[in-house]
RNA sequence: GGCUAGGUAGCUCAGUUGGUAGAGCAGGGGAUUGAAAAUCCCCGUGUCGGGGGUUCGAUUCCCUCCCUGGCCA
């Protein structure tokens, strides 16, 4: 964005404040929010679930019931959340905050969030579980490689772009078509809205040695918590099952396959801290192409205030 | 101490009938439109344990030493 439109630019500020898991960015968002200008949004794909606590590193009930954040427990976890949902969401509760004259400051590490909040999204139909358990059926019969010719035939430019081996998006992209009859790649090109408001984008941006370090001790801390009690109450459910977007969490998966007696305990620690390595690097992906202020150093107090005067500025 | 199986990428291992080596995992980079903590794509030079010998050439064969496991004393 050009200086100059960004001085003239009237609309409502918002942050969006994006780090990699274990950066510190619950330790930033509420020393912010003890300035109570702020209204807290939860971007994150897991927080959203009741129940999943100890393992997705959500603030305690005593830190939420002093430092409220929308868009955390408001999920059963046999259900599952979209970015599409979170959009509607957000955007009501960035609304609600801005009524009340604070600033909504969305913090979290969901990468597709962020971005479909920001750029919006095409306007598709959303999934329908009976049409993907009917593709996932034919696929399972055909091949996933026949299912992506097929989708090469219906929409040559959505086939090109989308890899044989990803079942996700080919399933995805058979479903938009049976839905509406019309090629995913043409809904997609549709205009996309822009937020009424004015974004800063900031990120933490850990030096990776010492996130893995985090990472590691964090999970340790999890374990000693009591995460894997928390999993086995999950697991008595009968309606739950590790297919769930919930269940494949990170550090869910793993410890749902050690309480099965699939994995030791030595090989739980060794593959969730990897797993969370990995969920890392990942988000640190997003925020490389999608945020453009970066704090490198949010683990000690340097980081913690030159990100709050980068808010300040913002602000101002 | 004797016998035996090994010592090859960060880890687990494959392999080279002698022409300096490759998988999985880890790790790194990237993609990302209603599952996204998901789902995918790309990336492999390492004294082939040390030293010596044979050879045009040794990680491969021979000798020796070191280390690790197992068995026997």
């Amino acid at each position: 964005m050009h200086l100059d439109a960004a001085k003239t630019d009237t609309r409502p500020l918002a942050i969006f404040l994006m780090g990699p898991t274990a950066s510190g960015k619950t330790a930033l968002a509420l020393d912010l929010a003890d300035s109570g200008r702020f209204g807290l949004v939860s971007v994150d794909s897991a927080l959203v679930y009741r129940g999943l606590d100890i393992g997705s590193a959500k603030p305690d009930a005593a830190t939420l019931a002093q430092y409220p954040h929308a868009l955390i427990d408001i999920l059963d976890p046999e259900q599952a959340y979209s970015a599409a949902a979170f959009c509607r969401d957000a955007r009501a509760a960035m609304d609600a905050i801005a009524a009340r004259g604070r600033i909504p400051l969305l913090v979290g590490g969901t990468g597709l969030y962020f971005r479909a909040l920001g750029r919006g999204l095409s306007d598709l139909p959303q999934a329908e579980p009976a049409l993907r358990a009917q593709i996932d059926a034919e696929a399972a019969e055909r091949g996933w490689v026949a299912m992506h010719t097929d989708l090469r035939r219906l929409d040559p430019v959505s086939g090109a772009r989308i890899h044989p081996n990803d079942p996700q998006r080919i399933g995805r992209a058979l479903e938009v078509i049976r839905l509406t009859g019309q090629p995913l790649s043409v809904l997609q090109g549709q205009a996309q809205v822009d937020l009424p408001y004015r974004i800063l984008k900031l990120a933490l941006l850990p030096d990776r040695a010492v996130l893995h370090e985090r990472i590691s001790r964090r999970f340790d801390q999890m374990l000693a918590a009591g995460f894997l009690d928390e999993v086995r109450a999950l697991i008595l459910r009968p309606d739950l099952h590790p297919a769930l977007p919930s269940m494949r969490c990170v550090g869910y998966r793993q410890a749902w396959q050690h309480l099965r007696g699939e994995i030791d305990t030595e090989t739980l620690r060794r593959t969730g801290i990897e797993a969370s390595r990995q969920l890392a690097k990942r988000q640190i992906t997003w925020i490389r192409s999608e945020h453009d202020v970066f704090v490198r150093d949010p683990l000690d107090a340097n980081g913690l205030d030159s990100a709050k005067s980068l808010i300040e500025k913002a602000i101002r």
